[in-house]
Parts: structure tokens; sequence; C-alpha cells
RNA sequence: UGACCUAUGGUGUAACUGGCAACACGUCUGAUUUUGGUUCAGAAGAGUCUAGGUUCGAGCCCUAGUAGGUCAACCA
């Protein structure tokens, strides 16, 4: 996984096996339920399945767990398996749970034949009552010794679709006082007259999670099943029916899940934002989904590089989001092109530059690589400069534009304000400013050092863009800690639209999935919702800002 | 009145399975820079939850605590 840390825990135990002749070769499975979309702590999970079996040699399955008819849905297989190749991996087999449905109805059949199921009529709450509690021992149903003969009839019954949902219920038999709540006779198969996104009508029994996963590994000969901390408890029943059903001995592994500060990562709470519209959708940028993630600007490659640095072990963790910033910035700092945008425009006018002539400039595309080129720039008399980029009283160590200082403007010339033009409320107008023609970048004979450089835009040529800003989701780091409802704690301000901001005109053929780096203000690509007349950019992520820092 | 998992700088992960705690992010200096970006050089920051024990030697082993997490959906 990593060259410079050590083997993690799952590492070691897939090299022990190994080499102890245990298997001859790795199969991993990445198993989503199709009832959401995949989010940063899923990347965790499928760097980790598939680069397990690419590191020690063997294959993954994408396997949809999809046993629950009435949460699962098509679009969601879609946008799933759009993930998974998006990050950059490939799959052995495209699977479902729904494919052994025939199988698990056998494997369900042969443990009644063994006396370890039976067909339990109790209500759901008397289901929950028998159960006990952790510290107390369950009791047993009432229907936990019919026959063989009879549950066999029964469960056939269930099957063909005499009982109406929730009237019956198949469980396993094994022991109501186990400590471990999981073994206390767990339901294995439920009635839900329900249409299957994939089975359509053809049953109206579903088995349960724990009835169809560990079998559906066993089924295809996965060596490492593994999940995250919460199924621990699970691990026991797991390893129990695959003994009874005498199967492919699948293991079972888990680690810690992924955590983020300032957002939230369960699947539950994502579709509350959504569905209450406190976002756009699945994909909206803010969103610690794939899809957000891609859409906000992210790169496949850091988010793989992401999920390297964080490790994997079995404590739980609260990943700061600024590493994973940092690693969109490394990698988008190679690649990304150099534009010049405008976001909080001030007018400036060159006095000593002819009016109406425009010269093309050369800028590079991207100093961190030499063969990248370079693209033409528009310079003129009247050009828009940053807001913040000049201050009338400035503190000392403002590199920036201020009366009677100069600056360089990136790729053109260095400037020196002479003159502040405001209206009768004291507003700043426009600043006015002389250049120094021997100044020209790449030619610069004039001697003279500046300290500051800033981006600009030439007013006749500016193209205008919608920009949209994004902030952290939430104002708290560890939305779990949060007191009562977590929505309280969303940020208002984690969208900022700027309705018009001022590009250079080479950003008018941006395309999507395109990176860019609008000089000192970050990375930024062009939102799906951008037409030909409307140019819209997201805001990957903002540049690192010493001086902002400094400011605070 | 239980069972199970976990415990290392601010965060995350290491430590050749017993040999004087390392790496990354973050933080702070300084240099370079036509992006206050990048790059480069350097610094601070933990003595490994606590108490015992074994050992020449313990973050790693043992015992007992403590703290956090998980487990009682016809969800996965």
């Amino acid at each position: 996984m990593s060259d410079t840390k050590g083997p993690n825990f799952l590492e070691e135990i897939v090299a022990k096996d190994l080499e102890a002749g245990k298997y001859k070769s790795l199969v991993t499975r990445f198993p989503p339920e199709p009832n959401g979309y995949l989010h940063i702590g899923h990347a965790k999970s499928i760097c980790l399945n598939f680069g397990l079996a690419q590191e020690f040699g063997g294959y993954t399955n994408l396997r949809f767990d999809d046993t629950n008819p009435v949460t699962e849905e098509t679009q969601y297989v879609e946008s799933i398996k759009q993930d998974v190749r998006w990050l950059g991996f490939q799959w052995e087999n495209e699977l479902y749970a729904s494919d052994y449905f025939d199988q698990l109805y056998a494997f369900a059949i042969k443990l009644i034949e063994k006396g370890l199921a039976y067909v339990d009529d109790s209500t759901a709450e008397e289901i929950a009552a028998q159960k006990g509690t952790p510290t107390r021992p369950g009791t047993n149903s009432p229907y936990r010794s019919r026959s063989v003969e009879e549950n066999l009839r029964i469960f056939e019954e269930m099957r063909t679709g005499k009982y109406p949902d929730g009237a019956k219920v198949l469980r396993a038999k094994i022991d109501m006082a186990h400590p471990n709540m999981h073994m206390r006779d767990p339901l294995m198969y439920r009635i839900k007259h329900a249409h299957h996104h994939r089975t359509g009508d053809a049953w109206c029994i579903y088995p349960m999670y724990d009835f169809a996963h560990g079998q559906s590994d066993a089924i295809e000969h996965i060596t490492h099943s593994v999940c995250t901390l919460e199924f621990i408890p699970h691990r026991e029943l797991y390893d129990w029916f695959i003994e009874k059903l005498e199967l492919f001995p699948s293991r079972q592994y888990e680690f810690a899940r992924l955590n983020m500060t300032y957002t939230v990562m369960s699947k539950r709470k994502l579709l509350q934002l959504v569905n209450e519209k406190h976002v756009s959708g699945w994909d909206d940028p803010r969103m610690p989904t794939i899809s957000g993630l891609r859409r906000r600007g992210y790169t496949p490659e850091s988010i793989r590089d992401f999920c390297d640095r964080i490790g994997v072990a079995k404590r739980e963790n609260l990943i700061d989001v600024g590493l994973l910033e940092f690693c969109v910035r490394e990698d988008l700092n190679k690649t990304a092109l150099r534009r010049m945008v405008v976001l909080d425009p001030l007018k400036v006018v060159i006095t000593n530059y002819p009016e109406g002539k425009v010269e093309m400039l050369t800028g590079e595309e991207n100093p961190e690589d030499p063969n990248s080129g370079s693209r033409e720039i528009p310079f003129s008399r009247e050009l828009y400069i940053e807001q913040e980029d000049f201050m009338e009283n400035a503190p000392k160590k403002y590199f920036r534009l201020a009366p009677g200082q100069m600056v360089r403007l990136k790729h053109a010339y260095i400037i020196k304000c002479e003159d502040v033009v405001k209206d009768a409320q004291g507003t700043i107008l426009e600043v006015h400013c002389t250049y120094i023609p021997e100044s020209k970048s790449g030619e610069d004979t004039s001697g003279i050092n500046v300290k500051g450089t800033l981006h600009w835009v030439s007013a006749g040529q500016a193209l205008p863009i919608e920009v949209r800003l994004y902030d952290r989701l939430f104002t708290l780091e560890d939305v779990s800690e949060a007191e009562g409802d977590f929505k309280e704690h969303l940020n208002p301000d984690s969208l900022q639209v700027i309705p018009t901001a001022w590009a250079e005109p080479a950003l008018k053929t941006a395309g999507l999935d395109e990176r860019y780096q609008f000089l000192r203000k970050g990375y930024f690509t062009l939102d799906k919702d951008s037409t030909a007349d409307k140019i819209i950019f997201n805001r990957t992520v903002g540049l690192r800002d010493m001086w902002a820092k400094k400011g605070q």
C-alpha cells in the first residue's frame, strides 16, 4: 500500500496467510448496498480491498448487497459502478447477492433439516423481547421446537406467498442465552412482498444481511472479507453459518471506518441533507461523496493518495480534512493549467498606456511543467485587479498596491499607483497607475525590484464567469459530538456564489474534467451546470495563504 | 449489571515482533521565488492511559484498573 509506512495489520495477515500456504491467491470484494451514493469513507474501503488484491496478487469482486428491495434502486447501482471506475479500479466480476437467492434458499433448507433453523410466528415486538438485553439472557420462542417437517412446510409456504409481511420469519437455532446478542437465534429470512430491482417479483422472502453476506463470500471463495468495526460481533455468526453449512472458509476482518472533520459520513445523514434540500443533491460539491468530490474538482489520484496516507488500523479516528486538501493541492500543483481570474474587481487605469492598444503577452501554462507550453494574455490600458490587492492606507508589510507603491503585474509590467479616484461618498471607483515600459516580463531592463506580484485581467477582453466558492459544510470539527440535531451545525456560509468574476479569455474554451489554478486564488474546475453563455467554475480548494493566516 | 474492540506528539499512522519512539499532515523559523503558491533548509512538540509485575532491558509480554467505542433494526 505505502512504501514509506510499515505494513498495516491486514497486509500482515494476508502476507502470513499466503506464506503459510493457506491460500494460493487473494480474493477480496467490495460489497456496497445500492441504497445511496459512495462517499470518501467508501473510498478508503475500495482502496483497501482493491489495493490488497493488487499488492498480493489476486482480484476483487464488486458485489451489491441487495437483500432489501424496499430501499434499493438501480440508480444507485449505476452511480456506484461509475464511482469505483472513476477512482481507478477494475473489478473482476460484477455480482449481486440476489444472484444467490436460490442457493441461499437451499442453504436455509439445509439448516432446517439439520435442526438448526426454525420458523417463528412471533411478532417483531415479541422477538425483540425474547432477545433479552446485553446484560440479561434471552428466552426461547414458543415456536422454537417445531419439527423439521413442519418448519420445512411452513418455510416453503412463506416462499410461495401464503403469508403477509411480518407474519413469520426463519431463525437460526443457536442459543438465546449467548453473551453475543447476534447469536441469540438471529433472523435469517423475512417476508417482504416487494418488487426487487433485479429479481422482480420472483421472491417474497428475502435473506437478512447475516445470512447473505458470509454465504456470498463463501460462494465467491473470498479469502479475506474486510469490513468495518461495527461488524465485529457479527463475525461469530459469520463463522457459525459457514461451519454448519460446510462452505468455503472465508474469513472476516475489521478495520476502523474513516471519519473526517467538519463533515458527516453516514449514508443516513447524507440522505437527510439531500432530502431536506440542505444541499443540491448527492453530488453537491460540498458533500463528502465521491460524486461531490469529483464535481468539486478532486482527482482520483489525490483521493487514492489520501487513502494511502491515512492508513488502516482498528482504532476510532477523526482525520483532519486538511489532509485531503493537502493531497489535492499537491496533485493539482503539478498538473493544473494556470489562469488569471479576478473575483472581486477594482478598476485600474494605466494613464501612460496608449488608449485602444491591446498587447498580447505570454504566460506559461504551468511553471511546474516545462513542457506545458504557454498561452496568450491580452493587456491594455484598463484592467481589473482584486479589491483586496489595493489598500489606501497600507500596513508595513503590505506588498501589494498602495498609493506611491509599485507592484508587478504577473506576466506584464511593473506599475506604480499614482492616484485614487473616489465618488462623493468616498468609495474608491478606480485606481490610476503608470507603467514602466522597460519592465516587461521576460525583457525587464528597468532594474526595479518589487515585492508584490498581482494577477489581473484586461477589462476590454475579460470573460464574465460565475464562480462558486465552498467552505466546510459544518461549523463543528467533530459533528458526531453534536448535541441535538446535527443539522443545527450546518455552516450557513458553506457556499458563496460570485455571479460575475472576470477571467482571461483563454478560459473560454475550458472543458469539464479540466483543472485550473486561478493564480493566487486556488484550484478550480468547470461545473456541469455550465452552458455556452454561462460559464461556471467550482473552487476545489484554495491555495495556502500565509498572508491571510497572518491577518488572523 | 454482561460480552467484545481500542488506547503512541495537535491529527493520523509506524517502530525489524523485547534494544534507548519514526514518518506524514499541521504549527513555527529562515532562504529562494514575476503566484505571500511551489521548492529548499531547519525548529518546536509525545517518553507511548494508570499502577504493579517479568526482564540486564518493555510502547511491545503478564496482572489489575481507567477511558473511549461497539452490541438488544423483520437495515446493511
